[in-house]
DNA sequence: GCCCAGGTATAAA
DNA sequence: TTTATACATGGG
């Protein structure tokens, strides 16, 4: 690790992270592209991120934000050499995902954000539900030189549905006032949700309007770090479903041999993977078909 | 105008 | 328990 900057930036060398292929595989939404890099808020900062063949380099961050803030949000002491090995043996499919994504890393986001996040993400496109939590970051967060940062619970129980509407929430304004109403009246306490284990854990997000199976996966995957138990299957099915063979009884079997346990205790890995790699495909699919729609549904 | 988007609540079968 | 439909909104 070096600096520069005068101290103000560092460089961190060695940790296979690839910040674009961490960035842009939908576990995050306050990250915008820069002139060679992103520009990242989260943890009440503003990040600036650029990475050549030496490393990435984060700036404005020193030593000390460093080691007690970004070295766990970017997941630098995750052990992925060892995941992508397990993962790779097990299937082929998955192997050339892990193979074309071997920077993806899991970022360990802020609870209360990441759950707001994903209540907006429902039936809803990663540019607009960035726009969406940029207008309610503005409105409601603080403010500091330059940027915003994501409201606290308090922040936005002052809210009022027709206000965070006004904010593209739509019908998910509902959703978010549901959650910080509970948080407000004690139904739920976010400082004591991590020491619960993931079963109570995913039992009581889902008591939140609007919380259903999906959300509180991605929660319980990127807001708590909980990466064992994921029905990676169902989600492959989803997705497979959609755009490769709708309605091909065929693919079952396949598709259930991604069964959770299949990858053991990287099955949230396998998941984010697999689930990016077959987006890909798709999004290419899409380009190439721009005129036929086929390929979907 | 119609379809879609990292789904879920709700009613009805 | 499983299956249709509405939901707000903007982009293609």
């Amino acid at each position: 690790m070096e600096y520069f900057n005068e101290g103000h930036g560092i460089k961190v060398t060695g940790t296979g992270l690839d910040i674009s292929q961490t960035l842009e595989c939908g576990q995050c939404f306050r990250h915008e592209k820069t002139d060679g890099g992103y520009r990242l808020i989260a943890h009440s900062r503003l990040l600036n991120i650029t990475q050549d063949e030496e490393g990435l380099s984060l700036y404005p961050c020193t030593a000390e934000e460093f080691e007690t803030i970004w070295r766990n949000y970017f997941d630098l002491d995750g052990d992925y050499a060892a995941a992508q090995k397990f993962i790779s043996e097990r299937d082929s499919f998955a192997a050339e995902a892990v193979s074309l994504y071997p920077g993806l890393r899991f970022l360990n986001q802020e609870p209360f954000e990441t759950l707001v996040s994903f209540i907006i993400s429902q039936n809803n496109n990663i540019p607009r539900i960035k726009k969406i939590i940029g207008l309610i970051a503005e409105k409601y967060g603080g403010k500091r030189d330059g940027y915003c940062c994501f409201p606290t619970s308090d922040e936005l129980t002052s809210a009022d549905i027709s206000e965070l509407m006004a904010c593209n929430t739509g019908f998910r304004a509902r959703y978010i006032m549901d959650l910080v109403g509970k948080i407000a009246s004690g139904d739920i306490v976010m400082n004591e949700l991590s020491a619960l284990d993931s079963s109570e854990l995913k039992k009581k997000l889902l008591t939140i309007l609007g919380v259903g199976e999906k959300v509180s996966d991605c929660v319980m995957l990127f807001g708590f770090g909980r990466r064992e138990v994921f029905p990676v299957d169902t989600w492959v099915r989803q997705v497979m479903n959609k755009y490769f063979f709708p309605g091909n009884p065929q693919s079952d079997d396949y598709i259930r041999s991604f069964a959770a346990e299949r990858f053991g205790p990287y099955a949230g890995y396998a998941q984010q993977v697999l689930f990016h790699h077959i987006r890909s495909i798709a999004s290419n699919e899409a380009e190439i078909n721009k005129k036929s729609k086929h390929y979907i549904k």
